[in-house]
DNA sequence: CTGGATCCCACTTGATACTG
DNA sequence: CAGTATCAAGTGGGATCCAG
């Protein structure tokens, strides 16, 4: 894709940015540490396509808990990822959908989504060959 | 960066690749599995530059455990990110190096990287705008 | 210098029961 | 339906001591 040169300079210029912040270039753990959890993202990615209420996200995220789907929802509206809409009605109603800047965060994590999708073969591959050893 | 339509476009192709391989949307967890605890981000981020000695990681990462930095260095060498080189020698010295995939994970971290780099303000007034509610 | 082995605590997650 | 409250269980990570 890119070449050694062509990778040191996209690191340089990086961390020469962080540099200037003051900051330290393991940077991405404020991230990890927002939507690394085990649901978050799966929840974003979820919200992908429209708006949903909860009980969808529950029936379409196997495997989450209510408890575990309030808990990452709360967190990703805290940091303004999520809109939550409450209708007043009965049997209450509660949509969730992406704000612009859940759907920016959305979009720069495809290129990981993107790498794993071409890379889980090599992967899997270097985990039997070191296991084996 | 993108306009709505395009985002559209790139999660309808991702999620048709994911559907062909029968596989669920919420992929990416793979990788938050394998790089997504506390370290290995840190740890393949220092390695960016140049190979480095144990120590030196130790040193450059601050506050990690010898017995965390152990167990990140493990992770991403059974992975195939990491290559480990001993050198015969007293006192011992082993080198720890990216291999090219890991230079591609390196890679595709890269845009969530910047991502958080432009938008932390934003979290953190939309944390400060839902804590004082 | 580069780790391996243990102990232990804190936090995360899951299961279950209850409510507006 | 959309949560909250509580409790039990599992796990990640730090501290410390030891070894090649």
């Amino acid at each position: 894709m890119t070449t050694g040169a062509a990778d040191e300079t996209d690191h340089q210029r990086i961390a020469a940015v962080l540099a200037a912040r003051g900051e330290d270039a393991c940077h991405v753990r404020e991230v990890l540490d927002r939507i690394g959890d085990k649901w978050s993202i799966a929840v974003v990615h979820k919200l992908a396509d429209s708006p949903r209420r909860f009980s969808e996200l529950r029936r379409d995220i196997p495997g989450i808990s209510q408890r575990m789907l309030t808990a990452a929802l709360r967190g990703l509206e805290r940091d303004g990822f999520v809109d939550r809409t409450v209708h007043a009605a009965v049997p209450p109603r509660v949509d969730y959908a992406l704000t612009p800047l859940g759907r920016d965060l959305l979009d720069s994590t495809w290129p990981l989504m993107n790498w794993v999708l071409g890379h889980t073969d090599d992967i899997r591959a270097a985990r039997r060959e070191y296991d084996a050893r």
